[in-house]
RNA sequence: GGGAGAGUUCCCGAGCGGCCAAAGGGGGCAGACUGUAAAUCUGUUGUCACUGACUUCGGUGGUUCGAAUCCACCCUCUCCCA
C-alpha cells in the first residue's frame, strides 16, 4: 500500500509497502527484463547500487526460460536471487516494440517469438497467468502501447480496449491470487493509462481505470517519440484524477530531466533502460553532464566518471580506463559503466527525497534541470 | 643459381584501360539510444580556395585521347626447386 508522506505542490514524498519490503518515493526500478541486468550485473550487486525494485519482462520470460518452470523453480525471486520488490511488465510494450511480428484483436495479441519465430498469443488472461507464474510483486495490467503519432480514432478504439482488458485482468488477477498454488497470493495489479497525446482520451480513461480501485495506476504510451513537452502537458492533464492514495508510475520514462520534471508533477515510480543501454554504449551520467567515453579526448583523463559520485566505479577507476575498456569491447567496461550509471539514477532519487523532505525541491531542481541533459565541460 | 607469385588509401582486402578518391571489412572520429528483438544503430574517415580542383594504388620511364589496371627496367617480399 502506498502512504503519502507530504506534498511539495503536486511532487509527493511518499512509500509503498509491499510483501517483498517497502519502495521510498520518488523512486527508480532498475530494468532487468530477462531477468538480469544487462551488461553483467546480477541481483547481488543491486543492493550495492540501491537499487528497490527490479522490473522483469512477461513476455521475454514466457518465451525463455518459460513462466511455468520459472513457477516450479520458486518464482523470480528464488531463480533471480533478488529478495526485494518485483515489477513484471506485462508484455503490452510488446504490442508496441515487436510491431513487425505481431497482431492485434479483441481477445489479444499473437506475436512471432523474436527467439524462434513461434507463434504465441498473449491476452489479459495469459498476462495475468505468466506474471502470477514468475510470483512477481506486482503485475502490470495488459495494455496496447500505441506508437506516436497515432490517428485520434485509433488512439479511441486502442484505449477502449485496453479499459475491457483490464475489466479482464483484474478478474483473472483476483481469481489466480485466490488459488492455493500461486507463488505469490498477495501480489498486486497496476493499471495503466493510456490515450496517446490527446488529453481528452487520457482523463476519460484514468477517471475509467481510477474507479476500478487498483494497487497502482501507471501512465503508459509516453516517451514513444513525442516531444518532451507533450508528455509533460499529458501528465499535468492526468495528474489531478490519478488517485491520491494510491501509487503513481510513469513507464519507461526517462533521462534524468524527464524524471526531474515528472516527480514535479505528481508522479512516484519510474523505469527506464537508459541508464543501463547507454552505460553499454559508453555514455555515462554524471552530476555535471553526460560524459561519452568513446570520445578521444578522455584517453588519458585520470579523474572519476564524477568527482561527486561514490559509487563503486568511481571509487575506483579513471575516465581514462574505463574508457580503455569501452574501446577494448572489454565485458568488464559494460559491468562497471552499467552499476555507475543504475547507481547515478538511484542516487539521483534519493536526493530528489531528501530535497522534497527538506522543502527544497524547487531549488534541487533548479539547480539539476539545465546541467543533467548536456554534455560535461571540463 | 632456376621457377612461380605478390606489392592498393591508417590496416586487411576488392578492383585489372574510362562509370575510381578507388567496393567490403577492421581501426579512428563523432552522433543516437526513454515499460530492452539494442555489448546496437547511424554518419564520417586523401588534401584544399570542397556542385570544382589537386595529389594517391612499390619506384622510374613508356604505350594510350585516357593507366591502380597494359609494356620495360629496377626495388622489396612470399613460396617451390637446387
Amino acid at each position: 500500500m502506498y502512504e503519502l508522506i507530504k506534498k511539495d505542490g503536486t511532487a509527493r514524498l511518499g512509500k509503498f509497502t509491499t510483501v517483498h519490503g517497502e519502495v521510498k518515493t520518488p523512486g527508480f526500478m532498475n530494468v532487468a527484463t530477462a531477468a538480469a541486468i544487462k551488461g553483467g550485473v546480477s541481483a547481488l550487486d543491486l543492493k550495492d547500487l540501491r537499487c528497490q525494485v527490479m522490473l522483469c519482462n512477461t513476455y521475454h520470460l514466457h518465451v525463455r526460460t518459460g513462466d511455468e518452470k520459472i513457477k516450479a523453480m520458486g518464482g523470480l525471486h528464488a531463480f533471480t536471487r533478488w529478495d526485494g520488490p518485483i515489477l513484471t511488465d506485462s508484455g503490452g510494450f510488446q504490442v508496441f516494440s515487436l510491431a513487425t511480428l505481431r497482431n492485434i484483436k479483441e481477445e489479444g495479441v499473437t506475436f512471432h517469438s523474436h527467439i524462434d519465430g513461434r507463434k504465441i498469443f498473449m491476452g489479459p488472461e495469459e498476462s495475468m497467468r505468466i506474471q502470477s507464474n514468475l510470483g512477481s510483486t506486482i503485475a502490470m495490467a495488459f495494455d496496447e502501447c500505441v506508437e506516436n503519432p497515432a490517428e485520434y480514432a485509433y488512439a479511441k478504439l486502442s484505449c477502449e480496449r485496453t479499459t475491457r482488458w483490464l475489466y479482464r485482468c483484474k478478474e483473472e488477477h483476483e481469481r489466480l491470487n485466490a488459488l492455493h498454488d500461486t507463488v505469490n497470493p498477495k501480489q498486486l495489479l497496476f493499471g495503466i493509462n493510456q490515450g496517446c497525446t490527446y488529453d481528452d482520451l487520457r482523463i476519460k480513461h484514468m477517471r475509467e481505470i481510477a474507479s476500478l480501485d487498483l494497487d497502482g495506476y501507471a501512465i503508459g504510451g509516453l516517451a514513444v517519440g513525442e516531444p518532451a513537452e507533450e508528455m509533460y502537458r499529458v501528465i499535468t492533464a492526468v495528474e489531478p484524477y490519478m488517485p491520491e492514495n494510491k501509487i503513481r508510475y510513469l513507464m519507461g520514462v526517462g533521462t534524468p530531466g524527464n524524471i526531474l520534471e515528472a516527480v514535479k508533477r505528481g508522479v512516484d515510480l519510474f523505469d527506464c533502460v537508459m541508464p543501463s543501454r547507454n552505460a553499454r554504449h559508453g555514455h555515462l551520467f554524471t552530476s555535471k553532464g553526460i560524459i561519452n567515453l568513446n570520445n578521444a579526448k578522455y584517453e588519458t583523463d585520470l579523474r572519476p566518471l564524477d568527482e561527486n559520485c561514490d559509487c563503486p566505479v568511481c571509487k575506483s577507476f579513471s575516465r581514462a580506463y574505463l574508457r580503455h575498456l569501452v574501446k577494448a569491447k572489454e565485458v568488464l567496461a559494460l559491468r562497471l559503466c552499467v552499476m555507475h550509471n543504475l547507481y547515478f539514477y538511484n542516487r539521483l532519487m534519493e536526493q530528489i527525497r531528501e530535497a522534497l523532505a527538506s522543502d527544497t525541491y524547487d531549488r534541487f531542481y533548479a539547480d539539476r534541470i539545465n546541467v543533467l541533459g548536456k554534455r560535461v565541460v571540463d
